[in-house]
DNA sequence: GCACCACCTAA
DNA sequence: TAGGTGGTG
């Protein structure tokens, strides 16, 4: 893992983020958006997306970076899409309706700073396919195994070669099921193999799903195999920036009874609240719930 | 529309 | 048991 780091760049800060901390950042990138960041020493975070690989650590100025030198040049733009940076995000969660539910009130100040990253569309899509019924740890380990096993190395010249990237989806869809079942994908390998073929037939498909109103998105990707109404939100909301998308799982259930009394309530009817209670930017404030609920979760046990 | 269950595998 | 989906009654 270590091999490259002679030719790693200088640590250089990531803008808009200051007094992000290094508890929030975890939170951002190995909180259940991405599911290709992994904790080194030190409070180093290192992953990758699309051809780009960095490290990120939080400092008391806010997030610094660090790129493989060879790569650096693009990292540095790359980064400012993937992170978001020009979103001001503490006043977009200003604009949550926190005021009038202390609930919410007690989230944000939990978690100072918590953004949506934008990742690729395509890669979103394939992380949130393997999610069905998985915790986290697992889905990184199938996602890592995926990118190894059938992704293309990062850096093609590096003896190393210690970074792949995922493989795009007319690449998987040439990959025997039975391979990717050896992924530790299980029931997930049929769904994501059957996606993949559409997608093969269908060039262009997934760039106008992308760019398509969130309504018809949100259609356009339920008709995928192994994609319903979460995973759908999930990919809009991590993988496009629809902040209106509001992903509903068995957390975010969890919560809506514990917290805002909707005891036995569906997954339909708690999306429906959620959207009508928090406005447009409801997948944010579901981002920023269901940190609390995991983080509360975590202190019980 | 809603309740149930199979689908894989690893911790 | 787990951060779902799809098929069935």
């Amino acid at each position: 893992m270590n091999t490259l780091s002679d030719s790693w760049t200088a640590w250089q800060p990531l803008p808009s983020t200051r007094g992000l901390s290094a508890a929030v950042l975890a939170e951002t990138l190995d909180g259940g958006q991405a599911f290709r960041w992994h904790a080194q020493t030190d409070g180093v975070y290192q992953g990758a997306w699309s051809n780009h690989v960095a490290r990120l650590r939080a400092t008391r100025d806010g997030v610094a970076w660090s790129a493989p030198a060879a790569l650096a040049p693009a990292t540095s733009a790359a980064l400012a899409d993937y992170f978001v940076t020009r979103t001001d995000w503490r006043a977009l969660a200003d604009t949550l309706p926190w005021r009038s539910d202390a609930h919410l009130a007690a989230c944000l100040a939990a978690f100072p700073g918590l953004r949506l990253l934008r990742q690729p569309f395509g890669e979103t899509l394939l992380g949130f396919l393997c999610s069905a019924t998985k915790q986290i740890v697992q889905i990184k380990q199938m996602v890592a195994l995926l990118a190894t096993r059938h992704g293309a190395p990062i850096l093609p010249s590096s003896a190393a070669a210690a970074f792949h990237r995922l493989p795009t989806w007319p690449e998987l869809a040439a990959v025997p099921e039975t391979e990717l079942r050896a992924c530790l994908l299980g029931f997930r390998a049929r769904y994501i193999s059957a996606t993949a073929k559409f997608l093969a037939a269908h060039p262009g498909w997934l760039e106008e799903t992308e760019a398509a109103p969130y309504a018809l998105a949100k259609a356009r990707l339920c008709t995928l195999p192994g994609v319903g109404e979460k995973v759908a939100d999930c990919v809009l909301l991590f993988g496009a920036g629809r902040l209106e998308a509001f992903p509903v799982d068995v957390w975010i259930l969890k919560t809506m009874a514990a917290r805002y009394g909707l005891v036995d309530w569906g997954s339909a009817q708690v999306a429906h609240f959620g959207r009508t209670h928090f406005g447009p930017l409801a997948g944010l404030a579901q981002q920023y719930l269901f940190a609390y609920e995991r983080a509360a979760a975590r202190r019980a046990a």
